[in-house]
DNA sequence: AGCACGCCGACT
DNA sequence: GTCGGCGTGCTC
């Protein structure tokens, strides 16, 4: 027997089938999708059965299998299989798509640092019982007869010597049993009766045969409820369900409102748990003990084989595209593919729908599914814009007069106030603090970038340049600045006009101690402060009654930074938060203070109008050449010395134009992080309809540069931000 | 990715 | 004369 072992290596060099003999006595363990320990060179190191070859003869001097690591497998024929058209999909090795599917533990490094955890566990043996026992002994044998068996930690009331002697006896017995780090309790099952909409869309989704959905549902509109429907009807068919959320909104509210529902069924992967923990989640879902996964991108790989639906949470969410390491996969693009395997229905979710779903959905090639009202039968909250040209005079700080007011009024009234500091692309752009002008590059209509080292502003995409001038080209003040404001500047601002308000922050800071995203929170909720001030994780998913104001302090970070999808993620980042307020009895308001009060991603969310936002932004992005209309594909190339990797980047983009003539190839143009640790980057940016020979050319230039040490390539399709 | 082999500079 | 720099090449 031959074993086919993919090490576990990842680079491109040694990303291939490496042959071994298998010893006899390993031959009943060694399955395909299992671990083993193999020689390599002179390292010894684990890898996955991909191949097993019967054949006797041993032609070749092959190295033999030293152990089997897995009793069960861990990598199933359709993950195998699916790594595969990952690896032909992203171009990354094929062993970082199978480490992608796997927790931490179960990679050859943490292996050691991560341990099953066990317990002792007692329970009653064969032995016939006599009448009585010694009463100490007796009360433990009562006990069990009730409980079957119990932990030693439960029996730690009772005398441990006389349980050492029933032990003893044989009357016990004593085993050591694997326990979880995560416990879930089924709390009151607070079941919701379904609005009208609600049941329309469920019915539709459970009767039809499989296919992608997209759920266009508003803010508060209750597509939690739906899922969680939906969800129950396939449990109660034995199927199994994934629900993606960004890992932002994947709240302790969120985890908890399935929890009341479906209690221990469910796993939750999330990145407050450690690696043991995420570990005995894995382990749950591989053996069947729960039905339901809910976590961010990576749960898209929950090991289950027999699907029913899998749901994709805020589906425009850019957290789904993994694109700080390889393998560089998209997880609406994953659950597709499963859906698919499976024959199971994948609905994406969302109050603003990326671009690219709502065209496929416009065409027909996913269903449109619509929630157009809120459950609590309120109308959306009034959004007033404010101008802040026109404010100057009256601002307080960061605050206008309007949005003062109405903090005011709030606090009198004992209602609550989140307060949103967008600082998304939080870089140096350079904006007018007077008109809110920011310079733009005339090809791509992305903003320019500060460089300091060359007092020049860039574009990302094409490279174009210009002089940095000290007068504002529009108001000709001498404002230009390159601002930016913390939280803490803003919370400070906060207590000097309302002196009396408690102010509670949430950002980076204030919420990377464990469990203070969940005690943030709860004491908000529970009324222990009147002010959430805070940075994006503010706009998804929180639910508070008593929020009836919420305020943008600076709508325009968001609209500036260097993206084609810097109008998108504006719209979809306001509309979100303006979802917050409002959300039960009382009526809800928002303010949007900006200096471009009349872009069409800051006026449009006034009425919530997403359906005229999608028009004006597809048109945009036709004539631009954008997605959906066009695809993209982002080829970095790195390197130490600036020059040199140039140069290469420039040989490559016109190895590629020559070959790839109905293409368009910008660049390369200097990264907007262009030096990151003494490594430059330089970006080719590829527009096309088409692939075309585009993979296997790409696959090529990969080839030619691996044994290159002094220039690194790193390719993204459809990346979801250009940086 | 490791790890060894290999061919040129400053030292006990 | 050696110790060691990290460039090139291989791992079933």
């Amino acid at each position: 027997m031959i074993a086919g072992v993919l090490v576990e290596i990842s680079h491109k060099n040694v990303d291939r089938i490496f042959e071994y003999k298998v010893p006899k006595e390993l031959e009943k363990d060694l399955k395909i999708g299992v671990r083993v320990l193999v020689p390599f060179g002179r390292q010894t190191i684990e890898g996955f059965v991909l191949e097993i070859k019967n054949t006797k003869e041993t032609d070749k001097e092959l190295r033999e299998v030293l152990s089997v690591v897995d009793q069960e497998v861990v990598l199933t024929d359709e993950l195998l299989a699916l790594g595969k058209e990952m690896k032909e999909k992203t171009l990354a090795p094929l062993i970082s798509c199978y480490q992608v599917m796997l927790p931490k533990a179960l990679k050859a490094k943490a292996g050691s640092s991560v341990s099953i955890r066990y317990e002792t566990i007692y329970r009653l043996s064969n032995v016939p019982l006599e009448d009585s026992y010694p009463s100490k002994q007796q009360e433990i044998l009562d006990y069990l007869k009730e409980k079957v068996s119990a932990s030693k930690k439960e029996l730690e009331g009772f005398s441990p010597s006389s349980l050492k002697t029933l032990v003893g006896k044989g009357i016990l017995l004593e085993e050591k049993k694997e326990k979880y780090r995560m416990t879930y309790q089924k709390r009151e099952a607070s079941i919701k009766t379904l609005t009208d909409d609600q049941k329309t869309v469920v019915k539709k989704v459970i009767t039809s045969t499989p296919q992608n959905y997209l759920l266009y549902g508003v803010t508060g509109s209750g597509k939690t409820e739906v899922y969680m429907e939906i969800i129950d009807y396939y449990l109660k068919q034995g199927k199994s369900s994934i629900v993606l959320v960004p890992e932002i909104s994947l709240t302790p509210q969120m985890i908890q409102r399935f929890q009341e529902r479906f209690g221990d069924k469910i796993a939750a992967i999330h990145s407050g748990l450690n690696d043991g923990e995420k570990y005995d989640e894995w382990r749950r879902i591989v053996r069947g003990e729960v039905s339901i996964v809910i976590g961010a991108r990576s749960a898209v790989f929950a090991p289950f084989s027999n699907l029913g639906v899998i749901i994709v949470d805020e589906e425009h969410s850019d957290s789904y595209k993994q694109s700080d390491s390889l393998p560089h996969y998209d997880a609406r693009e994953i659950a597709k593919m499963r859906g698919e395997k499976h024959h199971c229905s994948v609905v994406f979710g969302s109050a603003t729908p990326s671009l690219e779903i709502m065209a496929r959905a416009s065409k027909g090639v996913v269903s449109l599914l619509e929630l157009p009202h809120r459950i609590n039968g309120k109308s959306l909250p009034v959004v007033d814009i404010v101008d802040m040209n026109q404010e100057m005079k009256h601002v307080r700080g960061h605050f206008s007069k309007p949005l003062m007011d109405l903090i005011q009024d709030r606090l009198d009234k004992k209602e609550q106030v989140i307060l949103l500091l967008n600082r998304r692309g939080y870089s140096s752009f350079v904006t007018c603090k007077n008109c809110g002008f920011t310079f733009k590059c005339p090809n791509c209509d992305i903003s320019l970038t500060y460089h300091k080292s060359s007092n020049t502003l860039r574009c990302h995409y094409c490279g174009y340049g210009e002089k940095v001038y000290t007068e504002c080209p529009k108001c000709k003040e001498k404002s230009l600045s390159n601002l930016g404001v913390g939280t803490q500047k803003i919370e400070e601002e906060l207590q000097k006009y309302f002196p009396s308000a408690r102010v509670l922050r949430m950002d980076y800071d204030t919420t990377s101690r464990k469990g203070m995203h969940e005690e943030i929170i709860q004491s908000f909720k529970e009324g222990k402060y009147d002010i959430l001030l805070g940075t994006q994780m503010v706009a998804k998913g929180l639910d508070f009654a008593n929020v009836t104001l919420v305020g943008v302090l600076n709508a325009d970070t968001s609209l500036n930074i260097p993206d084609f999808r810097s109008s998108e993620k504006t719209f979809s980042l306001l509309d979100q938060v303006a979802g917050r307020s409002g959300r039960s009895e009382k009526e809800g308001r928002v303010i949007i203070q900006t200096f471009n009060p009349d872009h069409y991603a800051i006026s449009l969310t006034k009425h919530h109008d997403y359906p005229s936002f999608y028009q004006k932004e597809m048109d945009i992005r036709r004539r631009l050449k954008y997605p959906p209309y066009f695809y993209l594909c982002d080829i970095k190339v790195k390197g130490k010395d600036a020059s040199y990797t140039f140069q290469e980047a420039l040989k490559i983009k016109n190895s590629l134009e020559k070959n790839l003539p109905q293409m368009i190839l910008l660049g390369p143009s200097t990264a907007g992080v262009f030096k990151v640790n003494n490594v430059y980057s330089y970006h080719i940016i590829i527009k096309y309809k088409q692939d075309g020979s585009l993979y296997p050319l790409l696959s090529k230039v990969l080839n030619h540069y691996q044994s290159n040490v002094k220039v690194g390539i790193d390719i993204d399709f459809n990346p979801s931000q250009i940086l």
